[in-house]
DNA sequence: CTGACTTGCGCC
DNA sequence: AAAGGGCGCAAGTCAG
């Protein structure tokens, strides 16, 4: 595989064909202009472009039309390796290392190539290219590793083209949405008429004629002068309540919730030209599952995806795996019993089946405990249960719950590391033999620590299923280009949208079927590529329809 | 006035 | 019916 090094030099670019030693056998200087042209040509045949950060360099490409096959995003890599167990750090460690370290994505919708001083111009990526292979090379996890360092770049292919493309959005089925439950919009900084009216009712049950039922302060005191005993102004803890006033507060709530969240502002800010345009943040979040910037992208609620309509003699193709993060515990504790409750579509079910739990709502709710750390009530007591008949995955997500707590880094199937903790009690973790203060301080210590705890637990299960996310995406980017057409990217069959465990897909109709099928094909791959011959499935819902809500 | 923090709620 | 993990965002609140 040639690997070619992209380097920003002022108006120009430095293209460096490297040896395996890392060594540039050949030096290429273009104008900034004729960098597409020349990716391109070169994408002829096998190459892996290695540069500083993808949303540095990938978004002017698509823009000029040009996709590429593979690359190393050097600032996600790093990340990475800094933070893998599996990594000997010290050959990490250069002068430029802060720097990298410190480098951010950059979102700007700005098209310009290079923007005025951009901390990135002072780092080497060839030298840190040669670090991190040397890194790679000498960790006993080499291909684990490896697997996750290539996935995580396609993720940064895969978030710049969703980003281009951007998700298929009526702004006029969102408008007429919007104002069926709301009414017309109003003017500035008034109210909808139907928010209007539930406000009047809201102050008439509650005697508070002044009341801003938005204001959190004073409804709680208004709620606590009508003799309701409550803390909060949760929809939840109001749910419980038996009151008059009640249901038009739960209905003003979640109408507001609507206008501030997704009403029209959000449609100025984040829709145009028919596509809702948002950036995905690769590694935006410590577990390895990705953020996102702009609108609220991996909250759209369901209340509104009736907006995201396919083109015009276009289809959306719909997938997210069934309990997915059961299913990768099941596979990275090789925990056999747990792996045949898989084999089942409904793995809950397969969990009754088994004669684990007697209703498929104690094994959810058990392995919600398991997974997150729920030690109280219903998810308590199923946990007896669960690991006499699981004791390996069970084992696994406690062991990284005990770690956690002893202030230990864990890490996910493919060396991703948890980042160490802070504060009082993480420091006397670390020096053992420190006498255990008494009173307050030591309970709050032990709060802090059992959290701690929970999140570990949680690392290890929402990072491998992250990564299993990852090479899924990975492969169905490949396959869904190889399903040909002609043209670019967003003129052929694209991924448009990905949420931690569901993909959506936009393509021409005629093509719908075979993505379907890409989708679960790229699914088992994800599964071969964790998990080896280890018999765990990943069942999809797939469905190809016209808009997103019809996929439920 | 701005900026930091809190509250509440949408998604997985 | 949550809880228990991870997020982003908008409005309200409060300190300076």
């Amino acid at each position: 595989m040639n690997r070619v090094v992209l380097v920003r030099r002022e108006a120009a670019v430095e293209a460096r064909d490297l040896t395996d030693d890392g060594t540039a056998v050949r030096v290429t200087r273009l104008p900034v202009e004729e960098l597409a042209g020349f990716v391109l040509q070169r994408e002829r045949e096998p190459v892996r472009w290695v540069w500083d950060d993808t949303t540095r360099w990938y978004p002017a490409l698509l823009q000029a039309g040009v996709r590429v096959e593979r690359c190393t995003d050097l600032r996600l890599t790093h990340a990475v390796l800094r933070r893998s167990p599996f990594v000997d750090q010290s050959l990490l460690v250069a002068a430029d290392t802060a720097g990298w370290d410190a480098l951010q994505p950059v979102t700007a919708t700005d098209a310009t190539l290079f923007p005025l001083d951009d901390p990135a111009d002072r780092l080497d990526p060839a030298a840190e290219h040669v670090r991190q292979q040397a890194a790679l090379a000498a960790s006993g996890e080499r291909g684990r590793l490896a697997l996750l360092l290539a996935a995580e770049s396609s993720g940064a292919l895969v978030a710049a083209e969703m980003t281009h493309a951007g998700l298929p959005w009526r702004a006029d089925v969102h408008e007429r949405l919007l104002t069926d439950l709301l009414g017309p919009r109003p003017l500035p900084g008034r109210r909808p008429a139907v928010l209007e009216r539930l406000a009047g009712e809201i102050r008439a049950a509650f005697a508070a004629p002044g009341l801003n039922p938005d204001s959190p302060g004073e409804l709680l005191r208004a709620l606590q002068a009508a003799g309701l005993p409550v803390g909060d102004t949760r929809s939840w803890t109001l749910e419980q309540l038996e009151h008059e006033g009640i249901p038009a507060l739960l209905e003003y709530k979640k109408l507001s919730r609507l206008l501030q969240a997704n009403g029209w502002a959000w449609l100025e800010s984040w829709v145009r030209d028919g596509r809702f345009r948002s950036y995905f943040l690769p590694g935006g979040v410590v577990t390895g599952r990705w953020a996102s910037n702009g609108g609220g992208a991996l909250s759209v609620p369901t209340q509104v995806r009736s907006a995201a309509v396919a083109d015009d003699g276009w289809r959306l193709v719909v997938a997210d795996v069934a309990q997915l993060e059961p299913r990768v515990l099941a596979g990275m504790s090789a925990d056999t019993a747990m792996a045949e409750a898989a084999r089942s579509t409904d793995l809950y079910q397969g969990m009754v089946a088994g004669g684990a739990v007697a209703t498929r709502a104690e094994a959810k709710v058990g392995m919600l405990g398991a997974m997150y750390g729920g030690t109280r009530g219903e998810s308590g007591r199923m946990m007896p249960r669960l690991t006499r008949r699981y004791p390996r995955a069970i084992g696994l997500v406690e062991e990284a719950a005990r770690a956690g707590e002893r202030g230990e880094v864990v890490h996910t199937l493919l060396g991703r590391g948890s980042p160490l903790p802070a504060g009082a009690w993480a420091e006397r973790a670390a020096e053992l033999g420190e006498p255990p203060e008494v009173g307050g301080a030591q309970d709050e210590q032990d709060r802090h620590r059992r959290a701690w705890g929970r999140f570990t637990r949680n690392f290890v299960v929402q990072g491998t299923g992250a990564e299993w996310a990852l090479c899924w995406l990975a492969d169905l980017r490949n396959r869904l280009w190889r399903l040909g057409g002609t043209g670019t990217v967003s003129e052929r069959p694209h991924l448009v949208f990905f949420l931690h465990d569901e993909v959506l897909v936009h393509t021409p109709e005629h093509l719908a079927y075979d993505v379907a099928e890409e989708v679960r094909r790229a699914a088992d791959v994800a599964g071969r590529l964790l998990f080896g011959s280890f018999p765990v499935d990943f069942p999809l819902d797939v469905a190809v329809v016209e808009s997103w809500a019809d996929a439920d």
